[in-house]
RNA sequence: GUGGAUGUAGCUCAGCAGGUUAGAGCAUCAGAUUGUGGUUCUGAGGGUCGUGGGUUCGAGUCCCAUCUUCCACCCCA
């Protein structure tokens, strides 16, 4: 058989232990700031039926979806008329029924409405797992990364949106990150295209206020006009394109213009409260209100949240927002949630870039027992053994290799100590400890050994 | 899904306007050094030049296709 060339499918990745390492550092952060704040682990499978999966992330989200071929005989199954038409959208759901996860907040929904007479609401989960999508790989963008979601299902109140800020400000400054959380809200955008006359077109405005910034009020109104917005609408929009200020400020204009939308004052009610509930325990991230964000999820029907990295070119590193409805979907109405994701894999990549991780990061071993030869790899064991029962993870080099060999397996292992004992420690009852980085060694007997290495930092 | 760039050793890259046997540094392995790693010195292994076609007496080099990676758009963590 021909030799095959390793790889992996686009877009996924392998990890070597230092990379684990480094995940693990975020993974277990999350994990201990979640349970923190009262939320409790679930998880779900890595596929989903596409009933479950379909139409609730918008029609780019559909086809991003990997889908996974039936098993079995499934081609005999389809229709004659179908299987020749060569209709890519009729011919896919004859052959697969199945889907990978796309995000790790509508398995949630169903699991909530599954689950419904067995948990307590309001209902607080965490969940870290990978989620799949078939987009095409960038800088910062995999087709396989891990989300680590936080959600609260059967509470209205505000108080959990100034909880999920508070949440993102402790994470982000665990980590050493500095971040900006921007927030804005639905209801102000569904506001301000009622205020124009154009209900209908929420997203197409949505889509070209987030513009702004990018390319400037002219091409912005160019394009609104081509979405077929009238000019009369378009005049309307200006003064809130043209919106500038603190958030007080624009909350002030806004609440003037949109006076007359009830959904409208409705969010800019909501934001003045998350705002005024939060500012009891301030954050030490930066907060601001952002009109231009919109997010295309289309399931957030409240706040929505996105938070970037101040010092790297990345783009959003944790999002999420309130949705009133989504296990309406799945049989259970009138439920509503709030939550926010982080992105785990942009996580990682900016803390390498801005070199965060911290120094003994990629250590798992903290001593390495230099193998001389039979009798003193034996002299050498109980040791081992009582340094395990400390909690000091260590290890004994398999064979009675060359000494550099054992050093240096030691040194590219990032191992901070090193324990020799030959003929000399033997007859002492002691032992050599090496330490590392400083290069200086000692004999000493195996309880000082001990104390020695559990001080160390 | 649209547009652009890229691909030579495990990694980072040389390779002149097509012309002998495709190079370097780092990494790996071995030795210098039989109880002392990170520094040094010596040597060795390792390449279907992404893949498949084409042009040519001759292709790593030119052309086409395809794939990978990267960048922008779209969208998003």
């Amino acid at each position: 058989m021909a030799i095959q060339k390793p790889g992996i499918p686009k877009g996924t990745r392998d990890f070597l232990p230092l990379e684990i390492a480094g995940r693990e550092l975020i993974f277990n952060t999350v994990r201990r700031i979640f349970q923190l704040h009262g939320f409790k682990p679930i998880e779900t499978p890595a596929m989903e039926n596409l009933s479950t999966l379909l139409g609730k992330y918008g029609e780019e989200g559909d086809r991003l979806i990997f889908r996974i071929l039936n098993s079995g005989d499934f081609a005999s199954k389809v229709e004659e008329e179908i299987w020749q038409g060569r209709d890519t959208g009729r011919l896919t759901p004859q052959i697969t029924e199945k889907g990978l996860r796309y995000d790790l907040t509508v398995p949630f929904a169903r699991f909530v409405v599954q689950y419904q007479n067995e948990i307590t609401f309001p209902f607080k989960r965490y969940q870290i797992q990978p989620v799949w999508r078939a987009d095409r790989p960038q800088k910062g963008r995999y087709r396989e990364f891990f989300q680590c979601d936080v959600d609260v299902v059967g509470s209205d109140s505000l108080v959990n949106e100034a909880e999920f800020l508070q949440i993102i400000d402790e994470v982000f400054a665990s980590l050493g990150i500095k971040v900006i959380i921007k927030v804005n809200n639905r209801k102000i955008l569904a506001g301000i295209a009622q205020y124009i006359g154009f209900e209908e077109k929420l997203t197409d405005i949505t889509v070209a206020i987030d513009k702004m910034e990018k390319i400037g009020l002219e091409k912005v109104n160019g394009e609104l006009l081509e979405r077929g917005l009238s000019l009369e609408a378009i005049e309307k929009l200006k003064p809130v394109l043209l919106l500038r200020g603190s958030d007080k400020e624009k909350l002030g204009v806004l609440s003037e213009l949109l006076k007359s939308s009830e959904v409208g004052l409705k969010g800019i009610e909501e934001i003045r409260e998350v705002f005024d509930i939060i500012s009891n325990t301030p954050l030490g991230c930066a907060l601001e209100l952002d009109l231009t964000l919109a997010r295309g999820l289309n399931y957030y029907t409240g706040a929505i949240i996105e938070v970037k990295a101040c010092e790297v070119s990345m783009g959003s590193i944790c999002g999420g927002g309130r949705y009133d409805d989504l296990t309406g979907i799945f049989g259970l109405p009138g439920t509503s949630g709030v939550g926010i994701s982080f992105g785990a894999d942009r996580i990682y990549d900016v803390m390498k870039e801005l070199d965060l991780f911290p120094e003994g990061m990629g250590s798992f071993s903290k001593v390495l027992a230099v193998n001389f030869g039979e009798r003193e790899r034996n002299y050498c064991l109980p040791l081992l053994q009582k340094l395990r029962l400390h909690g000091i993870s260590c290890e004994m080099y398999p064979e009675p290799a060359k000494m550099k060999k054992q050093m240096q397996y030691a040194d590219k292992n990032r191992i901070p100590f090193v324990v020799l004992a030959g003929d000399s420690e033997i007859s002492q009852g002691l032992y050599s400890l090496k330490n590392m980085k400083s290069g200086e060694q000692q004999q000493l007997p195996a309880e000082s050994l001990i104390k020695i290495i559990t001080h160390h930092p």
